[in-house]
DNA sequence: GACTTAATTGCAACTTAGTTGCATTTGCAT
DNA sequence: ATGCAAATGCAACTAAGTTGCAATTAAGTC
């Protein structure tokens, strides 16, 4: 696990529901939300979200509001687009968009909203 | 008044508190949340949020939530981007970043985080 | 202009993601 | 092992947004 490295360094305790988050986060390849992840471990919400409001502190974790009114966190591996489809609320991480820039700006994060590949071909099949 | 414009052709009444709401998303050259329009104008929130949801379906308006936890609306003019600042909390139209394509996708909004010129000035100032 | 009717409004009650206070537990350094 | 600050879990709370319902109003028809 490399668990241990993203938490070395930081001035935070390595305690047993830091473990379990961040073990839940590395294997997710997808940003999630507390729903997601209480669905999978026992863990107040309390708990979760002063841990992952830590962990962004840390730079360990970064996250960003979907469409459902929710909060969706992951671990922080480099700059890259997150795409929420409108029609079906499914997030996509967009590694080919990835050194916007903007005079005098710092571009942190960069989210697109419209429709995924799945709900395009739905309503537009390709025989049309 | 471009209101009328607006509103005709959709198959909506114009009532007083729609054309409130209107007059002020003209005005304001930026996106408003409840909040802010409730500081300039005596609305129910039920009111403003069920007519700004008409007026997103009817494609008058668009919007997209801040990281201030609120939704921000305007007058959709034309595919730009909206820029926030992850530090002042400020919001900027982004003209300049017009037409992001991916390959397969729709894209209809596009929000970048940051931190914006102002602040980015207050923690690295030019004699640096 | 009066009549009719469906759409809209305003209020209050509700929902729900996220926050906070506090007593208890746990990680970690000495 | 001991001590203590940091972290946890529970319950109470906050606040943006939603919903049911009775009263009001826009707008078409006569
Ligand atoms: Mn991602
Ligand atoms: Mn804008
Ligand atoms: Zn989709
Ligand atoms: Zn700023």
């Amino acid at each position: 696990m490399q668990i241990e490295k993203l938490i070395e360094e930081k001035k935070i305790k390595l305690t047993s529901a830091r473990k379990e988050l961040l073990e839940l986060f590395l294997k997710a390849q997808r940003p999630l939300s507390y729903e997601d992840v209480k669905d999978k471990i026992k863990m107040d919400k309390a708990t979760f979200y002063r841990n992952v409001s830590k962990f962004e502190e840390e730079s360990i974790v970064n996250s960003f509001e979907s469409n459902d009114k929710k909060r969706y966190y992951g671990i922080y591996v480099s700059a890259h687009a997150h795409f929420i489809c409108q029609v079906c609320s499914s997030i996509e991480c967009v590694k080919s968009i990835t050194n916007m820039q903007l005079e005098g700006y710092k571009i942190q994060d960069v989210i697109l909203k419209g429709v995924c590949k799945q709900c395009n071909q739905r309503n537009n099949p390709p025989s049309s």
